[in-house]
DNA sequence: GTAGTTGCAAAGTGTTTGCAGGCAG
DNA sequence: CTGCCTGCAAACACTTTGCAACTAC
């Protein structure tokens, strides 16, 4: 994706364009990914961007709060954030870490219950977990 | 269930039966729940057991390690130990951070695709996030 | 010019660890 | 008596926040 078409994204989101949020988000957007805060820092910095770490932080939570991305939380140390927005699964190797997209159109999920009461429902998210088969 | 009756769970278990040990399980094992280690910190204030928060955690570990709980991962600010140990998923309601069970058997799941290559399963978690009905 | 953004360092959380003293077997 | 357990405080890792300088418009 080139630079204007990110600052274009950027803007219909609500967001103001900046040198920083350019490069973030080039990165982030770049390819469906999960990357973590350490993870944007260290590709920011490879790539030349100075940015610091609590822009990154600023950035990700802004980006999420207005749909850029989304926040996946099955690793307790820390937050991942998918590039890919569009409702979908995971498989989470535990061995790795690493985290794999599965569409949601090869998952089929029926739920014979009803939603606790005084409730609704605000999305399903289903964790494969798998780990590396020993050799 | 009665003191005797965790003593052996523990021991069962492989671990050693101390009162500390006794007092967060007997609280955790007590009824099919979802607890933080702060909730148990403060249960166990309340109910007079005097019991450190590093013990709390080194227990607790212990306790998911041996397969007495299980831990839950839906909020990036605390972990949850979950006294169920059997297959089952989750509604989390994201206003209030509350969970509630679903059994196993109240869900159907298909899955049209393979895992990837070299990976085998290792569980699979379906949380159903909700929210409370604005009134 | 004004509001919004950035960087830095400090503060905040939840969790882990090192170590001296204490308890179980 | 020996090894495991506990409590305390310090250490840790991730994330957030306060504030002054800066940038977008």
């Amino acid at each position: 994706m080139e630079r204007d078409a990110i600052s274009k994204l950027l803007i219909e989101h609500g967001l103001q364009v900046t040198a920083q949020r350019l490069d973030i988000a080039e990165y982030v957007l770049s390819r469906p990914q999960h990357v973590s805060a350490e993870q944007i820092l260290v590709a920011m910095r490879e790539r030349g961007s100075r940015v610091s770490k609590a822009t990154v932080y600023n950035t990700m939570n802004l980006f999420s709060e207005r749909g850029l991305v989304r926040t996946v939380e099955v690793d307790p140390e820390r937050l991942y954030y998918d590039s890919t927005c569009e409702p979908h699964h995971h498989f989470f190797n535990v061995d790795t870490g690493e985290l794999t997209d599965i569409p949601s159109d090869q998952v089929r999920l029926a739920l014979d219950t009803e939603l606790p009461i005084g409730t609704e429902q605000d999305g399903v998210e289903i964790v494969i977990r798998i780990r590396s088969t020993v050799h």
